[in-house]
DNA sequence: TATTCGTGGCT
DNA sequence: TAGCCAAGAAT
């Protein structure tokens, strides 16, 4: 454990390349709380340039805090759509909403209080006063962790979550408690990485008791699976079927309609995608319905809607079905403002 | 405390 | 290429 003399070091040298190092990010241009608090929703488990595009679409289209209280839900998750956990845009809007109705839409200031609000965890209610209101409070992050085990030499059989949240606490800078939980951040993000750190690189090298790898533990192994899907494309329309609301996995979003295995004649086979999803890995062989009839269709119990490719950006896709839409070259390349997403007029028949 | 929730880039 | 991993929270 170091020293009150050492951790005093240790700020000084973390601060001092933080000031020098920091990346010019999006959200670091800003004071606004609620731009802090959309950030460090997004940044959750999502690396930082995955965030940067969705987070100035988000911000463009709901600017402010009663900007997102007011919309629906579907226009919530089509601006996160590709962002993946999609509980997290449900949480951040019904948390604007519970701010505007019961808070007179002003932003809670305190870490505690922040802590009462949908998908604002201990991570990111310390995250969030700190930066934004410079609560000397600690953000604990994965970065935070792997950064505080190697300075103190500790491996997963003497590193708990309560140790680890009351070493950061003491590591705190209390002056400047935002800069110093993000440079705590930005340390692990660029130079104490997982694998390979860049310990030569290292502003606080010479506090570090590692200076190297640490020991993981081991990590659960994926599974496999084959699925199909249908596509069908008709005079600037494609068909989408919209998951079960009451679905674990992105409920109420749409994707392309599912194929039982083997029901589809190979003829039709026009691509194949791996995609990834929490622990399984997919196979996905897609189908091409475009120039069969209505019946040859597939049945399914699924709502089934068909969408203009032009209005594609208003939708919830699946970050499976935008890929998938993107390589058929069905997915808009410039963001379209159609006022009518869906044309029920044009059902035909399905299901 | 252990699982579950997406996605894409990197090695 | 088949994992590995990311500014976690909810249950």
């Amino acid at each position: 454990m170091l020293s009150i003399a050492q951790r005093r070091d240790f700020r000084q040298m973390l601060l001092a390349w933080f000031d020098t190092h920091a990346r010019d990010l999006p959200w670091r241009r800003t004071r606004d709380p609620y731009a802090i608090w959309v950030s460090e929703i997004m940044l959750q488990q999502t690396r930082v340039v995955a965030v940067i595009e969705h987070y100035a679409r988000f911000m463009q289209r709901f600017p402010a805090l009663d900007a997102l209280a007011s919309a629906r839900e579907e226009d919530v998750l089509a601006v996160w759509s590709g962002l993946g956990y999609y509980r997290r845009a449900r949480m951040l809007h019904r948390a604007a909403q519970k701010v505007q109705a019961e808070l007179g839409g002003v932003m809670p200031k305190t870490a505690e209080e922040l802590r009462d609000l949908p998908g604002i965890g201990a991570y990111t209610s310390a995250a969030v006063a700190s930066i934004a209101f410079g609560e000397a409070a600690a953000a604990v992050d994965g970065n935070v962790e792997r950064v505080l085990m190697r300075v103190q030499g500790w491996d997963e059989s003497n590193a708990s979550a309560t140790r680890l949240r009351e070493t950061a606490a003491e590591f705190l800078d209390a002056a400047r408690p935002g800069d110093f939980n993000q440079a705590m951040m930005e340390l692990g993000a660029t130079i104490c990485v997982p694998r390979g750190p860049l310990c030569l690189q290292c502003p606080v090298q010479p506090l570090c008791a590692t200076r190297g790898e640490h020991l993981t533990g081991e990590r659960k192994k994926m599974q496999s699976r084959t699925v199909s899907h249908a596509f069908a494309r008709r005079r600037g329309r494609v068909l989408l079927a919209q998951r079960p609301k009451d679905a674990s996995l992105m409920p109420g979003m749409w994707e392309l309609p599912s194929l039982e295995s083997g029901a589809a004649p190979q003829s039709l086979r026009v691509l194949e995608v791996k995609h990834a999803i929490t622990v399984t890995n997919y196979t996905v062989g897609v189908y091409d319905f475009s120039a069969a009839g209505d019946e040859a269709l597939p049945k399914t119990e699924q709502v089934m809607r068909w969408f203009a490719v032009s209005a594609l950006h208003e939708v919830a896709l699946t970050g499976l079905a935008r890929k998938v839409l993107k390589k058929l070259g069905a997915f808009p390349k410039i963001a379209a403002h159609a006022k009518s997403v869906t044309d029920t007029d044009s059902n035909m028949g399905v299901r």
